[in-house]
RNA sequence: GCGGGGGUUGCCGAGCCAGGUCAAAGGCGGGAGACUCAAGAUCUCCUCCCGUAGGGGUUCGAGGGUUCGAAUCCCUCCCCCCGCACCA
């Protein structure tokens, strides 16, 4: 059977016949259901298609629950990475060039077309559509039971709009705000520089400290040194600065600053009127004072080689007795007369240096000399300083508490007082904030990247309290799956603060203030579900962007206006206006998100907030269901590592129902799942048993009388599958599908062994459909293609769940069969153990007065088992049964051992090829009185 | 550090929320057998230790505790993974 050809099959039947293009039918309950829309920077992988996968299973099963079901998709293509990579392309970089001729290869086989598609893009737009074409076809070759009418792509004039339109309703409600902010900048490119940009800015990511830049009073101005532990300004006793570096002074707002040269470059960058009046070595401030802020005391200027002026403002203070660094070098240049005599100094006066220990910790006494003398620190260039250096800072930031020498501080731990010390330098005019980043880095061209602080920066602030309040409401209200998720959300919406909103470069929607800039793209993908109700009406009707006005959107999604003078204004008629209108009332709320969590702190969180603010509380989304990311052979998938499956190979590579049954069974949505080849191997297996099973029984026909084993297949099926219709309901899909591929097919093996095959295929003929039925939201294809075989002539993707037919479900059937099962266990296991050579085997049942003991004590707690079983009879042997009963743990249920073994005699003679006699008188080693309830003595000979 | 999740029998991984039927699903690996000229594929059985009568012993990161009873509940400790923003 060709799998791959069946799949194609039904995919294009399913696609003629427009079977997933719902429309609006009031009779029926609607279920809308998204998964975000795709990044288009290149082709999805398996692990991505984990996520649509589950995604659609989910809504498969919820279109058999009754529901008329929405799941449509669309492309997301916002932002600098579709840019970056055209540039890359543009200017002939080799390895992006590699790496998108293998994207384009996955679709295309002949290589002058590939060479072809890879230079058309050096225009952004064309990566965007070709890959928002491709995953489309990935889409619908992956049985996706998605609604193709209703797609878009985020750079389309027509979203533009809808963007545009949210932006304004965010901006009336007074959330859109301009002001500063410090972003990763290259002065050479005069550009923004994201993580895209820059060399290794993947692996190694670049983020923004933030210093505390202390002005020390210094002649005709201020010696600035950067901090990133303001707290320690108390015990500072000197200042280093680079000698063989080159400084320079700097007018800032009128103050006279002495900073590095490369500081001052940067610093043009994070303040206004930077201007630089001259430039020298840093040997001009050896052997001078300056004063601190603090206290007001004076201190030495001092050269230490150790200071990068490349680094904050090249200019560092030294409090020895809490920085390893500054007490490690403090120590050597005490004991270097060399040193002194270098840069002419006076011993003496670099002896009489004193630690000022203004930290009180546990288990320390000065710090920083107590850490360098345990770690065996030997001089300042000494690399384990910088371990040092760490857990000082940690330890005393979380125990330590500022002493006495910290004025209005002291007392107060580090944590708490950190920032009151910056505001309180700050608010006296005596610090300033300086920002750097975490590591020297260039972008790929190689240019410098610094910190800029960008002064009209566009904000969204998500700070407000009403809003706040309003999006832990909509938490409140919604469902999540994993539950874990909902505590989370909450923590992350009161986590959220301001967040830029606009970007300088990149694709997507024009700020409609300022149209230099672009809405970023996690900004530009929050309610934009809202569009899926409409989107196809206004591609049928062609309405032009321009008609997409504020006005028209408040009509359709808010209900606000008068219908008749938007339809004049914008020139889109009103029964149109009206339908749009229909569309959205009916399809909305958004039912249920379904997506993977490294979403939850951005996309979920803004989803939320948006709608919250947005749309009223009938139309906030109701669900969020998660499931874990994808690896493969226990590593990460990803591009640079090469092991990313592109989802395009899938159904000729494994077939995809195998794929889908491998997303739905290999791991419950919590788990990270693993994607290997070898449990893929014996999935198959198991599918492919499934299959022989299926086809054995397409012709067969239902029994006339069903037998006690039939009876028994019946009620483990409808048991099975009663089970199952509630783990999925409740999202357990792997639980759901493990129930009734593995456990069912492992119960009709238990069946054949008995009964032979051709019985099975009979049994199994009465229950087809229904089985067919709870596996085709996984395994669409395969299960679509047997229904039609069956005679069918409806899809059975649009058909509802099998009725469970509780007259079946039986427990005394299923405890009979458990009961002889482990009656011929024991039976092995005796005949094992003794090495006997089975002849006959003599089986006695238990005495009724000991099942009336079990019955007694079935619903009693084990500490009174012994005192309920004496009232019903009052002897010793009571008191053993008793025990034996609990330590075999033995619950009662009502059969009758003797005619069930009567019955199955048959068979344990064949399974042991031996004569079976129950309940002899012949009982020579005395077994008869070991029977207990469930489990009778066994003699064998 | 904060927040989240883990550590299970050779490996991967269920079980833990709702304690007993858990020596603990399933898969992989290993072993035995069937089919076959053979290999492969497939199928069946076994795979913690001991045991000539269905039994016993020792296990679920470490250590304590609760309980008649703990892989499961509580406490302490050790170790690992993920997220912490302007990045899609």
């Amino acid at each position: 059977m060709n799998f791959a050809e069946i799949e194609r099959k039904w995919q294009r039947k399913w696609q003629e016949d427009r079977i997933f293009e719902p429309e609006i039918d009031k009779s029926k309950r609607k279920f809308f259901i998204t998964v975000p829309y795709p990044y288009m920077s290149g082709a999805l992988h398996i692990g991505h298609g984990r996520t649509f996968t589950m995604g659609d299973i989910i809504a498969r099963f919820k279109r058999m629950q009754g529901y008329n079901v929405l799941f449509p998709m669309a492309f997301h293509v916002t932002g600098t990475p579709v840019l970056a990579i055209a540039d890359s392309i543009a200017n002939g970089d080799e390895k992006v060039i590699q790496l998108y001729r293998e994207y384009v290869r996955i679709y295309e086989n002949d290589e002058e077309k590939v060479e072809k598609i890879v230079e058309s893009f050096k225009d952004p737009k064309n990566i965007a559509e070709y890959f928002a074409d491709k995953t489309q076809q990935d889409f619908k070759g992956m049985g996706y039971s998605i609604d193709w009418r209703r797609k878009f792509h985020t750079a389309e004039p027509i979203y533009n709009k809808f963007v545009e339109w949210q932006f304004k309703k965010l901006y009336d409600l007074g959330l859109i705000k301009k002001g500063e902010y410090p972003i990763t900048y290259s002065p050479a490119d005069g550009n923004p520089v994201g993580e895209d940009d820059i060399e290794d800015g993947d692996i190694d990511k670049v983020t923004i400290m933030e210093f505390t830049v202390i002005k020390f009073e210094f002649e005709d101005g201020y010696l600035v040194a950067a901090t990133l532990r303001p707290e320690t300004i108390f015990g500072v006793t000197n200042l280093w600065i680079n000698p063989d570096a080159e400084y320079c002074a700097v007018m800032v707002n009128s103050e006279r600053w002495y900073i590095s040269k490369e500081a001052a470059e940067k610093l043009k960058y994070q303040k206004d009127n930077v201007i630089v009046e001259k430039c020298f070595k840093g040997e001009f401030f050896v052997g001078k004072k300056a004063k601190e802020p603090a206290t007001g005391r004076t201190i030495p200027i001092l050269p230490a080689d150790f200071v990068d002026p490349d680094n904050a403002t090249g200019v560092v203070y030294s409090v020895p007795a809490h920085a390893p660094y500054d007490y490690q070098a403090l120590k050597d240049i005490q004991n270097s007369e060399e040193y002194a005599r270098k840069y002419n100094l006076s011993q003496e006066e670099l002896k009489s240096i004193e630690l000022i220990k203004i930290i009180d910790i546990e288990g320390y006494n000065i710090p920083a000399k107590d850490i360098c003398e345990k770690m065996g620190i030997v001089n300042q260039k000494d690399p384990k300083l910088e371990e040092a250096t760490q857990i000082i800072y940690k330890d005393e930031f979380y125990s330590g508490i500022l002493n006495n020498k910290c004025g209005p501080f002291a007392g107060i731990k580090i944590s708490e007082i950190k920032d009151e010390v910056k505001r309180w330098l700050i608010n006296m005019g005596r610090a300033d904030v300086f920002y750097e980043t975490s590591r020297k880095a260039v972008t790929r061209n190689g240019h410098k990247v610094i910190v800029a602080v960008l002064k009209d920066q566009w904000f969204i602030d998500y700070s407000p309290k009403w809003w706040k309040e309003k999006g832990h409401k909509l938490v409140d209200q919604m469902f999540f799956y994993p539950t874990k998720y909902k505590n989370i959300m909450h923590g992350i919406i009161d986590w959220l603060e301001k967040r830029p909103c606009a970007r300088k470069r990149g694709l997507g929607t024009r700020f409609p203030w300022n149209k230099e800039w672009i809405i970023e793209s996690l900004s530009d993908s929050t309610i934009y579900m809202a569009f899926y109700t409409v989107a196809h009406i206004i591609r049928e009707q062609g309405i032009e962007p321009e008609k997409l006005t504020e006005d028209f959107f408040d009509l359709v999604f808010l209900g606000k206006g008068n219908i008749q003078e938007i339809s004049e204004k914008t020139g889109v008629k009103e029964d149109v206006l009206e339908k749009m209108r229909e569309e959205f009332e009916y399809w909305y709320p958004n039912d249920q998100r379904h997506t993977s969590p490294p979403h939850l702190s951005n996309h979920l969180a803004f989803f939320i907030m948006h709608h919250a603010a947005i749309f009223p509380e009938k139309h906030w989304p109701r669900a969020i269901t998660l499931n874990g990311l994808m690896i493969r052979e226990g590593a990460k998938i990803s591009k640079s590592k090469g092991n990313a499956i592109p989802l395009a190979h899938v159904a000729d590579k494994y077939g995809v129902d195998l794929f889908r049954l491998y997303c739905a069974v290999n791991a419950d949505l919590e788990s990270v799942m693993d994607w290997r080849e070898k449990e893929l191997a014996s999935l198959k297996k198991r599918f492919n048993l499934f299959v022989s099973i299926v086809e054995d029984s397409l012709n067969a026909t239902e029994p006339k009388t069903l037998l006690p084993m039939d009876r028994w297949l019946l009620s483990r099926f409808y048991r099975l599958l009663k089970e199952s219709i509630q783990d999925y309901d409740s999202f357990k899909i792997r639980d759901a599908m493990l129930n009734m591929l593995f456990h069912f097919v492992n119960d009709i093996k238990k069946y054949e062994k008995r009964m032979g095959s051709d019985r099975r295929k009979c049994v199994i003929r009465k229950v087809l459909e229904d089985w067919l039925l709870i596996l085709s939201p996984v395994m669409p294809h395969i299960c679509e293609e047997y229904w039609h075989r069956l005679g069918h002539s409806n899809y059975i993707s649009l058909q509802t769940l099998p009725e469970v037919k509780e007259e079946y479900i039986d427990d005394a059937v299923e405890a009979e069969m458990e009961y002889v099962e482990r009656v011929i266990d024991d039976i092995k296991e005796i005949v094992e153990i003794a090495k006997i050579d089975v002849k006959k085997i003599y089986l006695y049942t238990a005495d009724q007065w000991k099942w009336d003991v079990l019955r007694a004590i079935s619903d009693v707690p084990p500490k009174d088992a012994i005192k309920e079983a004496m009232k019903v009879r009052k002897s010793k042997e009571t008191v053993t049964l008793v025990k034996q009963l609990l330590k075999n743990k033995i619950k009662y249920i009502k059969i009758d051992e003797e005619s069930v073994l009567e019955r199955d005699k048959k068979y344990i003679e064949k399974v042991f090829n031996a004569e079976v006699v129950i309940n002899s008188d012949y009982d020579p080693k005395n077994k008869r009185k070991f029977a207990i309830p469930m489990k009778p003595a066994i003699y064998v000979e």
